[in-house]
DNA sequence: CGCATACTTTACGTTAACGTAAACTTCCCC
DNA sequence: GGGGAAGTTTACGTTAACGTAAAGTATGCG
């Protein structure tokens, strides 16, 4: 009983909530590249995954292209070793990137905080106009 | 003796490695708004914290118009009850938007993780093409 | 004074990431 | 067999966020 899970475009549209043009043009941009049945495209699960790892770069600001660079860095593709040895050097700048992410909203989780606490006077403020 | 500290477009500029082009479209948006000695700009620390805050949401993956946003809530500008409301509204929403940034950071830091170790693995077959 | 440096305005150009529209095929259903 | 739903290709349009170039002004300096 193998898997043999498959998608239509208009499944994984629905399931990511983009448009059938989004993941149409993300093959254009040799993101993701589903088989063929006929005409109609056809993705794996494979696809699926890359479909996520898109989106997910999305939310953190990434471009495609640097979406597609992360992706990749997942198959080391059996380098040589200046190969490699570039390759861990750019995780290491995304590693420091992400850490420089996780201050900024630690920062911004803060003023948040801050906001939400002086609508919060501002509200009781309201209900009392006076000292009462 | 008062603060009375000013910056130029080019000293923010280059304190924030980003174009002249860069700050003055920022004036256009109405994200900022310096004073003038004749033609020419003087920004206030104000000027500089709004710029900074515009920047560590390019960094998150803002837009301008969503930055803007988040910098009018820190200040309230003494609405009514419903104002307040709405405003609360938007910080809780943003703070689950940060969260699930949170996530995908953490996920993609697992996998940065993993990357490297593949690399590590790969780099030392490398030495000992085999088993010795 | 002449020149460099830093500022200014105006305006057209550019790139990424899709949106939108038109015109077609396929398949299923009653 | 006539539609409707979901798929397809082709192609031009759009928005954000600046880049880039031209042409002018102000200021210090050797």
């Amino acid at each position: 009983m193998s898997k043999k899970q498959t998608y239509s475009i208009g499944e994984l549209a629905r399931e990511f909530d983009v448009t059938t043009r989004t993941i149409r043009f993300y093959e254009d941009q040799n993101l993701v590249n589903p088989a063929r049945r006929g005409q109609t495209r056809v993705y794996s699960p494979a696809d699926r995954v890359t479909l996520k790892l898109i989106l997910r770069g999305k939310r953190l600001g990434f471009s495609l292209a640097e979406s597609r660079e992360l992706i990749q860095m997942y198959q080391p593709s059996g380098d040589n070793r200046n190969q490699l040895l570039a390759l861990q050097d750019k995780i290491q700048q995304r590693r420091e990137q992400l850490n420089q992410q996780l201050r900024d909203i630690q920062a911004l989780q803060q003023e948040l905080d801050d906001a939400d606490q002086r609508c919060e006077d501002a509200l009781t403020a309201l209900e009392k106009p006076d000292h009462v």
